[in-house]
DNA sequence: CAGTCAAGAAAAATCGATATTATTGGGAGG
DNA sequence: CCTCCCAATAATATCGATTTTTCTTGACTG
């Protein structure tokens, strides 16, 4: 055949990639609850493909603490408990300072126009309409405040946690209001504080903003 | 066939578990070098199974941060650098702190009694004679040492790390001798504060502990 | 001579079928 | 009535072959 495929762009991901782009995103937003047994065979014909794929993308999923594997009996999505939502909290709260202030440290211009431009894009974002394009903006602008500090360790630390505590938004909220808290007020003052350089009133926003989500996450979690 | 399998116990672990214990200590020790394309013909002829395990392993590999996946194009054994290095020694300092003081502050006597077992444990296995069996009492002796904080996740990120530097002193001499280094006196420094219950005076001499070994491994990897 | 392209080779990814192992439900024995 | 064991069933794990994709090499063009 005569028909050229595109040498650049669409490059079809593996069925791999995709399945794991999907269960994660499905893990996250509840719609595979926490603790529950992922059969293959169910998940295989959820995506149309073979066993192969369902597997390796499950096991890369054990990277993320998303999934659980047990030798010979098969997996199952995470277990979530308000105790494990409180030490990531906690755990988020220190690894997140120390990323944030080491980045503002290190603070170069094009590091602030980067941040400056994701939280602009956060904004604009409005989380009623769009609440998937809202939740990759906001990700995008935490891991945007972290990402100067070099670690890449530590990054992917920050990161799996981040996620993690999304998925308990979700399970607390269905991915509803924040109630009453004026979240763009906070994400303002430590993107101000940040491009300050003020590294210590960054931290301290920043702290800020997560025992806000602690409290308001708490309440909601107490019937789990 | 009248031949009834053991029951209880041998309970022959599977494939993908063997290979990826394997796959894992090759890595550990440098068998497999930092940086290797890991070809799944290879390994597959060298572990006797098909591809399935062989991929499977190397995916959950990539949880522990020892190797890496690239879509479409296969597996490779994580690169190993200096800054690699000092970054997980410094992420050590900083999480392996929070863990025992969280560990200490709760201690109990079983936990204790554990950590003096540990500790003797560590203490009997020569490791000149016996590497393999000094690496895990000594990984044993400090993940008892943490493991009362409690913090499932805290705990993991721990052992993932202590795992990451175990691969650098391999890299670095072989697992060879320490040189001067009086390890066994910092190991039983750390024991004695741990069970006397003083966490800050634990906590200096772990850190002292990780010091000591970043100085030393650092000699032994200027020529990367 | 550098850069481009395509054919061939190599490797990764995937599939469908099979072997292996865990789970479940029911029945015999205590 | 409860416990233990076994067969039937369901699910996991694994294999071998096939399909895609990437990588390599060398000839061709400008």
């Amino acid at each position: 055949m005569n028909i050229q495929k595109p040498a650049v762009s669409p490059n079809e991901p593996s069925a791999t990639q995709a399945a794991y782009l999907l269960l994660r995103k499905m893990i996250l937003t509840g719609e595979l609850p926490a603790g529950e047994k992922l059969k293959i065979e169910r998940l295989r014909s959820l995506l149309g493909t073979g066993a192969s794929p369902v597997r390796e993308a499950l096991s890369l999923l054990t990277s993320d603490m998303l999934v659980e594997r047990i030798d010979q009996r098969g997996f199952r999505a995470a277990p979530a408990s308000l105790k494990n939502f409180q030490e990531i909290l906690s755990l988020r709260c220190t690894m997140e300072d120390m990323a944030l202030r080491q980045s503002i440290e290190r603070a170069t211009a094009e590091w602030e126009e980067e941040l400056v431009l994701a939280h602009h894009r956060m904004q604009k974002t409005n989380r009623q309409d769009d609440v998937q394009g809202f939740e990759e903006a906001h990700k995008a602008f935490h891991m945007q405040l972290l990402i100067n500090a070099d670690a890449p360790v530590l990054l992917r630390f920050c990161s799996q946690l981040y996620d993690l505590n999304i998925r308990y938004r979700f399970l607390a909220a269905e991915g509803g209001d924040y109630g009453k808290r004026d979240t763009a007020a906070e994400h303002r003052s430590i993107l101000d504080a940040a491009v300050r350089g003020d590294a210590q009133a960054a931290a301290v926003a920043l702290q800020c903003h997560y025992e806000q989500t602690g409290k308001y996450l708490e309440e909601a979690l107490v019937a789990l």
